[in-house]
DNA sequence: ATCCCGAGGG
DNA sequence: CCCTCTGGAT
């Protein structure tokens, strides 16, 4: 592999980051890491607030695999028709379910392989679990992490293994923890998909979006 | 009309 | 590679 070439201020934009939010926690509401675990399967096409107001519901009634199962596809359907990609997703819940009884002991397994083996479970839910509750530094990149990356150029790639690849390369090491969401919460707050507001951006000083696009 | 913490199938 | 699934927000 060629080496990368670094993105000169890549140690202050994170720095920035970090002395605005220490600690920065993902918004999706679960207690457990199978709670985790299905929030994030369902977030899929769909905001983390119009997931909250189904998991609210549907956690209250069955936040275990057994309790899950028990619901059916019909019960499951019924808590989150609210969300986007409903049928598909209620399926993978409950197919979830059966496998992590079948084949886990009922616990959430934590490795990327054996989580990519789960229904409706693919390699950024993986990351997501791996990082949020296991404590793992993968690299989730979703819609808005593929977008700052790219547009700030802190780790463009084509495609979503590049920028993962291209985060794990260039962010410094005591930032790879939190640099999904740190980049996630920049995404939806500020760099934003339609109107970004660069005009807030505590980062704008070290990126050439704006003037490119203006 | 476009986007939201994507995944699976063809 | 492409397409489909899908409701709600902007």
């Amino acid at each position: 592999m060629a080496a990368q070439l670094p993105y000169p201020e890549i140690a202050q934009i994170f720095a920035r980051f970090r002395a605005a939010e220490p600690e920065p926690k993902g918004e999706l509401e679960h207690s457990s890491a199978f709670t985790l675990l299905v929030a994030v399967a369902l977030s899929a096409q769909a905001t983390d607030k119009g997931v909250n107001l189904a998991t609210r519901k549907l956690f209250a009634v069955a936040d275990t695999p057994e309790r899950m199962l028990a619901l059916g596809v019909e019960g499951v359907t019924e808590h989150i028709r609210t969300i986007g990609l409903f049928r598909n997703k209620a399926k993978n819940v409950i197919a979830l379910s059966q496998r992590l009884i079948d084949a886990f002991g009922g616990e959430v397994p934590a490795s990327r392989a054996a989580l990519q083996s789960l229904p409706g479970v693919g390699r950024k839910t993986a990351n997501v679990v791996l990082n949020m509750w296991f404590r793992i530094p993968a690299q989730a990149v979703d819609t808005h992490v593929f977008r700052v990356a790219n547009r700030t150029g802190i780790a463009p790639g084509r495609d979503v293994i590049a920028v993962e690849r291209a985060i794990e390369d260039q962010v410094p090491a005591p930032y790879q923890q939190h640099a999904h969401h740190w980049l996630i919460l920049h995404g939806r707050y500020v760099c934003k998909a339609r109107k970004p507001a660069c005009a807030a951006c505590l980062i704008r000083e070290y990126c050439r979006y704006e003037e490119k696009n203006l």
